[in-house]
DNA sequence: CAAAATCGTTGACGACTTCAACCTTATACC
DNA sequence: GGTATAAGGTTGAAGTCGTCAACGATTTTG
């Protein structure tokens, strides 16, 4: 079962793009990069949320206590935009804020039980866009794929690199 | 030789990105696509040009004579867009814009011989982009990667489908 | 000849990112 | 202890960018 609805084909297949363009593995990267934010969002679209709530709620999940700067850290968002992202998701209920004891300037952030529902909801979701985007291809070249592609971000998005504690 | 200045290694490591975010290719490919835009831009900033620049001088250089519309459906460009892309072109004497006079609404767009050889400096810096941002991968393994790209481009990206007459 | 469609052009609009300024609170230093 | 400096979070401004509708000119349709 389709996560979006397909478009209509069109009648005429799309003029080709220039050969070179389609041999060079960054063309490719980048314009894949697009279409698979294209469909993620589309595959939002009914949730009300954004992919970035998501992540969010991925970082929140994964136990240990939050602030908001560390969230913003470990996503590489800026703190304006974040805040933002957190005034949604507590509207929500789905976030809770709180000052932090210890250091009042800092806002200590924490997943509600309705924050966890929706987690799992949007974990549910996140793996049925990734089976529809990787369709074409197999298990292995989908592992495959997923390899070559953490080399490249552990140069390229640091943030990815595998830490030896994850090994 | 590196495109691109290479930044400063930062004195802390980034923080680690939530591991279900790292599993997901479809994820990998969003963040690679960026960083491989940011690292376009960055090496085209020298050039005055913009990437899409380069994308129409290729198109222009395969040799059937191009009216705006044509492009743009091409490369999938807002046909709003690409007038000032052309404008741009044009100002730095690349292109040339001249009424069809067959059908006086349109523009038909060639290359000028600075335009064919500026394409030819943006392919060098192209190669060059390329290998930069494939370098953690041997070319058995960018090979690997291209082909799978290109399986799924062929499903999100039609205009990359490799046509039958090219083959 | 009139109506509709096409081509290129312009400008408006909304979405998004980045950035600087600000208030509060904590830390460093004299 | 008191003052300067830095850090956390918030807000709003600015700039970039892609999308889109409307327009004049021209061609096609009927």
């Amino acid at each position: 079962m389709s996560v979006t609805t397909p478009q209509p084909a069109p009648s005429f297949p799309a003029a080709q793009l220039p050969e070179e363009l389609v041999a060079s593995a960054t063309f490719l990267l980048k314009r894949l990069g697009f279409a698979a934010k294209e469909l993620t969002m589309a595959a939002y679209e009914k949730s009300g949320l954004h992919p970035y709530h998501y992540a969010i709620l991925l970082v929140l999940g994964e136990g240990s206590p939050e602030t908001q700067g560390s969230i913003a850290d470990t996503l590489g968002y800026d703190r304006g935009q974040l805040v933002g992202l957190l005034d949604e998701l507590e509207e929500r209920g789905l976030v809770e804020r709180r000052r932090d004891p210890n250091d009042r300037r800092r806002h200590v952030v924490r997943l509600t039980p309705d924050g966890k529902r929706a987690l799992q909801k949007l974990r549910t979701l996140s793996r049925q866009i990734e089976d529809e985007f990787l369709a074409p291809l197999n298990e292995t070249d989908r592992r495959k794929l997923h390899t070559l592609l953490l080399r490249l971000a552990e140069k390229h998005e640091p943030r990815c690199a595998i830490s030896v504690a994850r090994r």
